[in-house]
DNA sequence: AGCAGATGCTTGGTATACTTAGCACCTAGA
DNA sequence: TCTAGGTGCTAAGTATACCAAGCATCTGCT
């Protein structure tokens, strides 16, 4: 197994697009952060271009995600030694010694509702 | 000290010309097998092109080594992952590839409430 | 209205990853 | 001997990752 489903196997670019827009970034400042010109990010996330190992490394330090999580969705690090997302968000949740058993339950509780599990 | 120390400071030419002499190939058949060309891979064993990320996956699936050793070597997974709790449920999240956006960010902000940060 | 600043995108160019053709050297067989 | 095939390397070109300048649009401010 250690299957790798995607279902909705969106691109590397749109990937970057979204964790952009998530840590609320515009195309400048990330483009900033990463050390990179701000057409040319703008043209990854469109799927023109794929960037290098080292572009993509910058652009994990300054998304505050780990650059193994870049090589995997660049499709480089096939090999996932790393967990379904499913089962890491829930995990992630139990281990979080900061959230009491009822914060947890809502968490998980939401979650399972937006992803439709179960 | 990181755990690395692969016998020594070498550059990744080195590492890979040192891989490819001890699996006792030809730099033609090591690049047949990586699918470049093997002037460019001659190149690249001797420090003059830094080999794109493709490349180095290719190159260490025909030499059978792990993708992950051949980007450390490159100087693109130097740093471990850190492992704060928030940080794991956080990130988690955000690989969701299930979750749209506005999910994510919902969810984070639950969570953060939960927390008290930020 | 009009400017100012932010957003993402287009254009045209430069740097560099990568290839094809071929050279020089070596070793093995006929 | 002289091919024949193997080794690694050079040179010159093509493809593409990446950048600088600038455009169009929007929103907010006066």
């Amino acid at each position: 197994m250690s299957t790798r489903d995607y279902t909705s196997m969106k691109g590397l670019g749109e990937f970057i697009r979204t964790q952009r827009e998530l840590a609320n970034l515009s195309l400048r400042q990330l483009a900033d952060l990463a050390k990179v010109s701000n057409p040319y990010l703008s043209q990854v996330e469109r799927g023109l271009y794929k960037p290098s190992a080292e572009v993509l490394k910058q652009l994990a330090n300054a998304l505050h995600l780990s650059a193994e999580t870049f090589f995997m969705q660049a499709g480089l690090l096939d090999d996932d030694v790393y967990k379904e997302a499913s089962d890491q968000v829930e995990s992630a949740i139990k281990l979080d010694l900061r959230l009491t058993p009822d914060q947890k339950d809502t968490l998980i509780r939401v979650y399972r509702g937006f992803v439709g599990d179960r």
